[in-house]
DNA sequence: ATTATCTATAGATCTATAGATAATGC
DNA sequence: ATTATCTATAGATCTATAGATAATGC
């Protein structure tokens, strides 16, 4: 049923592949996400997308409407699991802060370190900038905000002037969206311990 | 003399334009500046960049080769004075080492986020991680080993073992190559008390 | 004569659409 | 008949070169 077993309706693929299991749609993301975060957004074609994917660059229409959309989704595809998990430790008042944002920092820190691809380089793109992307700089916005509670509800945290509050936000928040920096300069070192090490960082950044 | 008074030889421009001061490559230079450092390098067309220098597009090439050599030599320009800063802190053995990496990561703040453009943004171009770059490359390597030999010169760096070492010198040099991002978030917030307050975030996460 | 610029353009893309084709399904 | 794909291509770029032009300098 479903996805196994390869759909045959339809016109074959001019270059026949093994079945990857996947939907022609995650095909064409999974490319989307390679391509983007190795050679950047502007840099990557349509053609490139689609023949990686298995199919012609016109076939690619077929599922999307063009580059703007994979990234889009792409982009939102990675902030999204990181907020549903936020919202619930924000929810979690049996837990301390300060641990709930060790907590949260080292499953954004596996998220975006720890797939396939370096989603998280995505962020850095230029383009993302672009008001075309408001679904995603929504969804960021709120992950950022549940920083903001999470530290101001720590004892250190809950000591800080407005002002003070948000240059922490902003350091605490972006060592973890530039991790990918990080990452990158040694992408051998193991994910997960690297997560706890960024956490603890990210905690002293805070000054907790 | 020199480059007072606006040069007359040569055919007159088609667009005229009140006399900047800046020789045309310095002009084309600062135009690649900002159009690669908002739009992205890909996304960015010898005309955007001749035309916003004052000329068209064609005239370009007069000077440079083309984008590549821009990006470039904005990418050494961005680095050279933080190494020659990090050379003389190595060689001044009279000031605590603690003392001289905050001095390090203040300095390269104010330089990343203070100019008239985010060049600090040049980094994090996807296309800048190519061979083609490998100047660039040179230089920011040795910046970078400034950071763990005045980390290493600390009493709390002295006591780590390599692999310890280097997370510490990744986690310190990301969060200061990635403050681009931070400074982003809030491009109000006034530069030099920013850049004090990332130098001693940098030092908390350096665990000094 | 030299120089800095211009206009024009060839050749190489790249995107997105139009229309053909080769499967399955009824 | 429906569907997924293909081939072909129009229209819109973009880069880099060729050759003309409009200044100053000698």
């Amino acid at each position: 049923m479903g996805t196994g077993g390869g759909r045959k309706v339809g016109r074959p693929r001019a270059a026949q592949r093994p079945d990857s299991g996947l939907t022609p749609r995650a095909e064409l993301l999974d490319a989307a996400a390679e391509l983007f975060t190795t050679r950047g957004y502007a840099a990557t074609t349509t053609r490139a997308v689609a023949e990686r994917a298995g199919m012609r660059q016109a076939s690619m229409y077929h599922y999307v409407s063009g580059k703007e959309e994979l990234l889009a989704e792409l982009l939102e595809s990675t902030v999204t699991p990181s907020l549903t998990f936020a919202r619930e430790l924000l929810a979690d008042d049996a837990t301390p802060a300060g641990a709930r944002l060790w907590e949260l920092c080292r499953t954004d820190v596996e998220l975006l370190c720890g797939g396939p691809h370096n989603l998280g380089g995505l962020y850095l793109l230029p383009e993302v900038r672009t008001e075309r992307f408001a679904g995603f700089h929504a969804v960021r916005a709120e992950l950022k905000d549940a920083y903001r509670q999470l530290l101001a509800a720590t004892a250190a945290g809950g000591a800080l002037a407005k002002s003070e509050l948000d240059l922490r936000t902003d350091l605490l928040f972006g060592l973890i969206e530039g991790v990918i920096l990080v990452h990158r300069s040694d992408p051998e070192r193991p994910v997960s311990a690297f997560a706890e090490a960024t956490a603890d960082a990210a905690l002293r950044i805070a000054g907790i």
